[in-house]
DNA sequence: ATGAAAGCGCTAACAT
DNA sequence: ATGTTAGCGCTTTCAT
């Protein structure tokens, strides 16, 4: 990486024999010329190190190449991932990610979009962390466009969130499929769409009288649903399925501090797969993976095409889920 | 946020009845002109709700009001509040953050740093997840600044840490100012400098006899310590300083399911301050926080020094732990 | 104190 | 098929 002066265009012009705007259009793959013409420029600007000033590129043809990503996601937990795979599907085409952390903060997401705008990006990803909730900004009417992911968006927006139906029914059909019969879901707040569609799959597969308690997202609630579900006079489940990491952590922590054997007498399934807390797990969970960087890698893709004025059909697009086999539920190896 | 053609500079200067370049001058408090003037200038602005083109501006002052920011930590458990403090610091400057996630792909490196070359960033702060390993790119010979952030810097590089002798330091005399005499000190491995550092400030306030046990920065870990510490013919700590959150919690878990309370009879501080697990433990973590924010806050004001072309005295700088109390300890309130 | 004019490096009509 | 030229919107000498 050596300082010095940029080479320019012109100079690359210069050098294939051409003129500045053949040299152009041969490194932009636009315009009409010889095979041989626009290969000789290439190697032209290959050999001399030419790397385009963006600045400039920018101006003239509107497009920055360049894309923000709006998150109100402190942790990272979500957009991290999201961010990766945004960045993963457009780095082929030049294009980098600006991305900016916005809490619940409105004022400082008008900020974070004004200077967004000012640098003219070509589009906007909005990411968020429920998919029933919006971030505290007004997307609507802005001069590029936007696609949201895992966040609630507009009527007739471009939206991308996980299929939490197939991920609840992946869960609850592997521990059917593993022989258990008493099946109970522990999950979030009923207030959350995402605890409310699983447990209505969760119903779907295990019949409408099953077990599903709602709590809060963590391991407090965990261990009490345990309590509640082994002290009651009912007979306890065999295999649980708990919103996420957390819920399953201090269930199964609880079950152990009672002597109950995961997985030899209880299965449990998490889900989001956070590493951290499932692997951390004894055992270590079973969970359900929301394939996060696969929804930024193809936000990226839906925004390079809305960039490039290709049409997109609006909507909410569901990506699967998968899950992933550790050793909380006993029984095989991954599907 | 309307659609519809952008302000330009030259409709305020018409406005302002002022020519482009004393509107230029007003808006940026260049030149030389009536305090009257520039007032009006600024009024017509404000009014006309005009916005700089970035890109041109860019391309005409050779700033392009970006900074890099280049991270190998694919959770953002580190590199999240680092980016919001650089944000922080540099927003109400105009500037904004293009990050990237490289994780440990040298190639992928190279080809972010290029993209930020090509969009001629200000400068480029790189950030790491410890402090005694680099990032797979070389940064040096660039055309722009560099901040190195929780990561190892070359020599002669201006490079922020945050102060492992300092925290180890809290933690230790929070301990003894709490009564406890015989503490140990369960942390990660002796290769990482941070573990070493903190362990070496940890004997120079217990005694050069004191207990220091090394191991992996796991929940796993922190079990195990704990069974080799009450298990041996030793009598056992009545505080224990963790090297991390995961290791705290895994002892804790551990001294509870021996029969051991915390913080009865001992007390326990951990390291990191990750909210998710500090948080989750029972019972509640009291913790060193790293304040990365205030780190990456620092970050954002040298670089702008930097790039501003100010002079900034090279070297690895120290900030500050800060010592945050939960329940692990027992005793006093917040210091 | 203010303004005219020359770029910044590139793209895209429009000519040839 | 290739080249000429006029911008993109702003900053910045240099005149006045």
């Amino acid at each position: 990486m050596l300082v010095g002066d940029r080479i320019r265009l012109s100079d690359v012009a210069r050098a294939a024999g051409v003129s500045l705007a053949t040299a152009s259009k041969a490194l932009n793959g636009s315009g009409r010329m010889t095979a041989e013409t626009r290969e000789r420029v290439r190697q032209a600007a290959e050999a001399m190190g030419f790397r385009p000033n963006a600045m400039a590129r920018a101006l003239s043809s509107q497009r920055s190449f360049t894309v923000g990503l709006l998150t109100n996601d402190g942790y990272g937990r979500f957009s991290m991932p999201v961010m990766a795979g945004v960045a993963e599907a457009l780095v082929d085409q030049g294009v980098s990610v600006f991305m900016c952390g916005i809490e619940d903060d409105a004022a400082l997401g008008r900020l974070h979009v004004e200077a967004m705008l000012d640098k003219q990006v070509d589009g906007i990803i909005c990411s968020g962390k429920r998919i029933d909730r919006r971030l505290p900004v007004d997307l609507s009417d802005l001069p590029v466009p936007v696609v949201y992911v895992f966040t609630d968006a507009p009527e007739g927006a471009v939206s991308l969130v996980s299929d939490d139906a197939q991920g609840a029914r992946e869960a609850a059909e592997w521990l059917a499929g593993l022989g258990r019969r008493r099946l109970a879901h522990v999950t979030g707040p009923a207030s959350f769409a995402s605890a409310r569609e699983r447990a209505r799959v969760f119903r779907e597969v295990t019949g409408p009288d099953s077990t599903v308690l709602h709590g809060a997202w963590s391991e407090a609630w965990g261990h009490e649903a345990v309590a509640r579900l082994w002290d009651g006079s009912a007979p306890p489940p065999d295999g649980l399925f708990c919103g996420n990491d957390q819920i399953a952590r201090g269930a199964v922590d609880a079950l152990r501090e009672r002597g109950v054997a995961v997985p030899g007498d209880v299965s449990v399934v998490g889900f989001d797969n956070w590493e951290i807390v499932a692997a951390a797990t004894r055992p270590p969970l079973t969970s359900i993976d929301m394939n996060l960087k696969d929804l930024g890698r193809e936000a990226g893709r839906l925004m390079l095409a809305l960039s490039e004025g290709r049409a997109v059909e609006p909507g909410v697009r569901r990506q699967p889920c998968r899950l992933v086999v550790r050793q909380s539920c006993g029984g095989g190896s991954a599907r």
